[in-house]
DNA sequence: TATTGTTATACTCTATAACTATA
DNA sequence: TATAGTTATAGAGTATAACAATA
């Protein structure tokens, strides 16, 4: 096996097995029932911040209308604060809020146990070449 | 940006392109209302059939509630038979019907399109790497 | 006792279109 | 005319537990 569709079906397999791994140990995920999602929504803000909703919405390839609401959810939690951009004033400036800060501490670390459980039979080696190639699509 | 945790963000990226891009030309999913979940589940079958809802069950990484429902609706649709299996009273083994091969021809067109689409950056030795990385996890 | 598969239920995520306000 | 973001709504996917039948 090894024509071209494989390589969703891998992917979507691999995806499940990271999400099953976050979820049985996402204690934190689940008691500020922000949902995977929204923890994943913190994890890339944190490496874009201050950002425009559009630049999270193309960076997570989402729907614009999704992610209005799940930023809300976030700011209504207060982990996520929203400012008027001064260069155009129909652009709102996401960026995480101190508290939003340590929860995405918390969020990573379990995201990262779950991706050394789901990838322990590669090498270090295997998951640069493996990131540096999704990176590239 | 090489933490392990990013490679949860660019493996969910990276199927949210597929699915984007299979949604944009899944005409036939669409009309037959199967879903892209549901095209998932022919493709994985067609490779592995016959097979036990529990093999599809692991290979697939979902939840077995989840399967028994989209294989119902597939059964309804004419596309997936169930056989008792000689072996195990309990197991029923599952195998494409005739208008589900030709059905799933489709589905692959669509999704090796997608899958070229996303994967255009790639060259056929990485998405040959990528592929082989993926099937080891 | 453990496994295969089903049912019921609640919740999360996704897609679409129509809308506003600014550019 | 086009873009940034919001709202409303319908549909698809996911998680859990309790269950019947068989091993």
């Amino acid at each position: 096996m090894s024509e071209p569709h494989d390589l969703a079906l891998l992917i979507d397999r691999t995806l499940r097995r990271i999400s099953a791994e976050v979820h049985t140990r996402a204690v934190i995920m689940d008691t500020e029932r922000i949902g995977p999602f929204g923890g994943m929504v913190l994890l890339t803000l944190e490496e874009m911040e201050p950002a425009p909703m559009h630049q999270l919405v193309a960076q997570m390839a989402r729907d614009k209308s999704q992610m209005t609401r799940v930023i809300a959810t976030l700011e209504r939690k207060g982990m996520i604060a929203r400012h008027a951009s001064p260069d155009d004033a129909r652009v709102r400036l996401l960026s995480l809020t101190e508290p939003g800060r340590a929860f995405v501490d918390a969020v990573r670390a379990v995201m990262t146990e779950a991706v050394d459980v789901v990838f322990a039979p590669l090498t270090p080696e295997d998951r640069t070449t493996l990131a540096a190639l999704l990176r590239r699509v």
